[in-house]
DNA sequence: CGCGATTTTGAGCACCTTCAATCCGTGTGG
DNA sequence: CCACACGGATTGAAGGTGCTCAAAATCGCG
């Protein structure tokens, strides 16, 4: 099921400094502006293609990079031993992650959930860059700062929200994410990246529950669902009803491309 | 139930540079030493003391500070609109919370366990930290990086381990980093501060169900639990059935105490 | 001793799971 | 073009884990 497969290639561009957005940090940026791919621009990148389905980082082995996503659409996720999968959050163009100093056995995985692009980022470099980079430091430590306010609202689903609350919690996420960063295409549909199996993991569920609940959700008028197009149709109430806190989920870091993905 | 009062005094002490361990960033600490309560010895330092059961930081206001615990127990939780409860974490002395950069509204509040001493440093300080002494930015990030680590193993429970395999892997984690942290007192008993309550909240379970799952592990000669004294009988066993792994839930920083609590 | 908080135990119920069958859309090979 | 396979979605029926309600026992503490 999972082929993994992986598609290699290194980049030469334009000797460029460490493009950190130094006039930013303070929360100035517009965060409405959506976090479009980025421009290549850095001294020497390596770019990996991902088909969908391969995972990009392994749990358990010495993770020595981190990763900017810079097209499609990525998923971590833990597995234990007889096969239970906890999805712990997903990653879309602009997003970085594992974003770490130290090389550490990973405590998750990471895989492509659609065929994607990333650009790896050694830990030493990191390390160099926040050296080397005052400015650095504070747009990564907010950007780690913010993944961790996100996974502490999703252990608030998983652990006090009933499954009805949880599935459309999520959906107003991914909903918002995913315009965010794709802005083009239909107003008010997106289509969805994840099958149920997905989501159920993300949620803690199972498929045929979060089928139900689904199902259940666009007979309440409240969305629309088909073929995985999801169309939030009142949604207002949804994030009423779901405890959806616009501040804590969508809160991104405060100037998201100011750090060159190099 | 929450009582809020807060006794507040800032302390002078002889001015020092800032004491961040620029030695030890590689991962070089012996990480087996305990975390003890730091000597103070920073140039002005604000230090609360404060009661069990009162909030140090409240959700929904903005954050200002983050907080080094000096002594006892600190837990962090988030609250819903109809009084639900998901503790997301605990803080034990050495460690610190809220490590921001950014002033936000909090996403979580921060109670004292039990009667607690912490020292808190303003945002802007630790920003200057940052920028003055690089060295500290890559302590600080590995610091919020094991944080997130260990949110997104708890995540796995709650979503993916039965209420048996929860609850035993709560106590494991509870009771390692307690005595690491006080290594004094009987060889192999802790007292936890916590209430079937709170384990509950933790847990994402009710606490009769936490109480019976507490009664069943005891029956089943794994643990001995009374009176908030805890035993564990047989930690390779209770380890392998909850899936307890020690190097990603009691990998603290490589250097916990290279940063001066100030 | 008496009160409140916490723990313990019982009985019944509900949310969500498990197992299973069917349906649907897409892609593949004859 | 159709047959077939396959992954995913959908729906039904039955069962179990963990919840709710409730009462009693115990602990901590003034």
């Amino acid at each position: 099921m999972t082929h993994s497969s992986r598609h290699t290639r290194t980049l030469r561009h334009s000797p460029l400094a460490c493009g950190m957005c130094t006039g930013h940090q303070a929360g100035l940026c517009d965060m409405t502006s959506p976090a479009a791919p980025h421009k290549p621009r850095a001294s020497q990148r390596t770019v990996l293609e991902v088909p969908a389905g391969a995972d990009i980082v392994r749990q358990g082995e010495i993770g020595r990079n981190s990763y900017t996503v810079l097209d499609g659409w990525l998923f971590l996720y833990c597995l234990l031993q007889d096969g239970r999968r906890q999805i712990l959050g997903f990653a879309l163009p602009g997003d970085r992650v594992n974003l770490q100093i130290m090389p550490r056995p990973n405590a998750f995985s990471i895989q492509a959930l659609t065929a994607a692009t990333v650009c790896a980022l050694p830990h030493e470099r990191l390390v160099e860059a926040l050296q080397r980079h005052p400015a650095a430091a504070v747009t990564i430590l907010d950007l780690v700062t913010c993944a961790e306010r996100i996974a502490y609202e999703h252990m608030t689903s998983l652990g006090r929200r009933t499954a009805w609350e949880r599935t459309g919690h999520f959906l107003i996420e991914v909903y918002c994410r995913s315009r965010k960063t794709f802005p083009a295409g239909d107003a008010h549909a997106i289509t969805m990246p994840f099958t149920q199996s997905h989501i159920a993991d993300a949620l803690g569920l199972t498929a045929v529950h979060v089928n139900r609940t689904l199902r259940k959700m666009v007979a309440e008028n409240l969305i629309a669902y088909d073929h995985r197009t999801l169309r939030i149709l009142d949604p207002d109430r949804l994030a009423e009803a779901t405890g959806f806190d616009r501040d804590v989920s969508l809160a991104g870091p405060a100037c998201r491309d100011g750090l060159d993905p190099r």
